[in-house]
DNA sequence: CTAAACTGTGTATAAATTACACAGAAAAGA
DNA sequence: TCTTTTCTGTGTAATTTATACACAGTTTAG
């Protein structure tokens, strides 16, 4: 019933598959966090609205063929992204077996312009409250992103490209409220996000914004 | 300097990669946290103390592949779980191009006899503070996996196999003081636990104990 | 220069976490 | 069998953390 080494161990014949990455984009648009999808052109899931993914080329790591992948379908470039998950069951494409990495990226949508690729019928931004049917296994990528991505904010206060290199706590907390989903109390926000130690105040206040403002920015980046 | 879309979509003739799962066995034994660690017989690393770890083979799903692996190199079958990560760089390893991804388990070594297979020098038990080095970059996948385990250990009462279908809240607590390696107040860590709603006294005693300790199970499991 | 909209701050209350001690139950040993 | 030892189970006071809440000062808009 032992099995040879041969199975296990990695040989120049060892089997291989395909690598794919899927990244889940969100935007903070008009005050609500949106999902970036696009349309598939082809067969599989032909006329679906997917997360972008797409294969892992020889020679790079999985965060560049996200990067790759992203720029081939959407435009979008320079974007921060974080891992989710490893998926891997057996028939999750209908062509062959894949294994899927999954990332999920935070933007500001009016730093980052989306240029439907001409080998996708649509890339759009969608309300997470009004999702499209999904191709694949993409409702549980998102659900997990999202998952992620909540615990990142709350915790790490890792909000990738949704705030300029100075902002004000009144945007951070918008911010918060926005991904969380929730209202906070501005007064406590602000304890329990400045006494995690990660923001320093510039000492210099936003120009144009009723109440002068105090800037802040990110200690350790 | 847009790419052509068959560089991300997935085809017959897609680049293809050699997946391998790395597995962090970790055992709860004589009171202390251990690692399960094989030493390798072949190149690359031949001699140094490893990670077991493998190739997922063709029609498995990097969970199976890790059950096989373990088999294989240990003997250890049917062990509890989590995936932590998938570590892509381009170099991990000298002989080809792979892809790790990487779990944990965690399991009382009295159930678990470990079984050296032929193709490894050596399978043993390490405590953490006293591991030899290791080959690949085995230590940064252990500190990730501790980390996991240990917020998953904290948060959600994961614990694998290493209490028994009924147990004392005494059990629970020594495992977690391993665990997490720090010590606990006994009142204090009952009230955390039992309002965590996992848990369910079972209204038994156990026997030959000293006190007449509760036994208590998993409520969801 | 007045009105409107925003910023920045402190305190009292509630909730959660921590520190801490003793009586009862079972096993071990005389 | 009874005395000692070792373990279990529990409550309360003190501290820390989280929550609810209001007003005076600053800036833009008109």
């Amino acid at each position: 019933m032992a099995q040879d080494i041969t199975n296990v161990s990695v040989t120049k014949d060892a089997y291989e598959c395909t690598i794919t990455v899927d990244c889940a984009v969100f935007g903070f648009q008009e005050g609500v966090l949106k999902l970036l999808l696009i349309q598939k052109l082809a067969e599989p899931f032909k006329g679906f609205w997917l997360l972008p993914g797409g294969i892992m080329q020889e020679g790079k790591t999985t965060e560049e063929a996200v990067k790759s992948v992203l720029l081939n379908l959407t435009g979008l470039k320079n974007i921060h992204q974080e891992q989710v998950y490893c998926y891997s069951d057996v028939n999750r494409h209908p062509l062959k077996r894949v294994i899927t990495i999954s990332y999920y990226g935070l933007i500001n949508p009016e730093n980052h312009p989306i240029i439907k690729q001409k080998h996708v019928s649509g890339v759009e931004w969608f309300r997470l409250d009004e999702l499209p049917e999904l191709g694949f296994d993409h409702e549980q990528l998102i659900k997990d992103a999202l998952n992620l991505l909540k615990s990142n904010v709350e915790e790490r206060l890792i909000l990738g490209e949704l705030l300029p290199a100075r902002f004000t706590l009144t945007e951070l907390q918008d911010l918060f409220e926005a991904l969380l989903d929730k209202k906070l109390d501005r007064r406590n926000f602000r304890k329990k996000v400045l006494q995690k130690g990660l923001l320093a105040n510039t000492g210099e206040k936003k120009v144009g914004a009723k109440g002068g403002p105090d800037l802040y920015t990110f200690l350790n980046k």
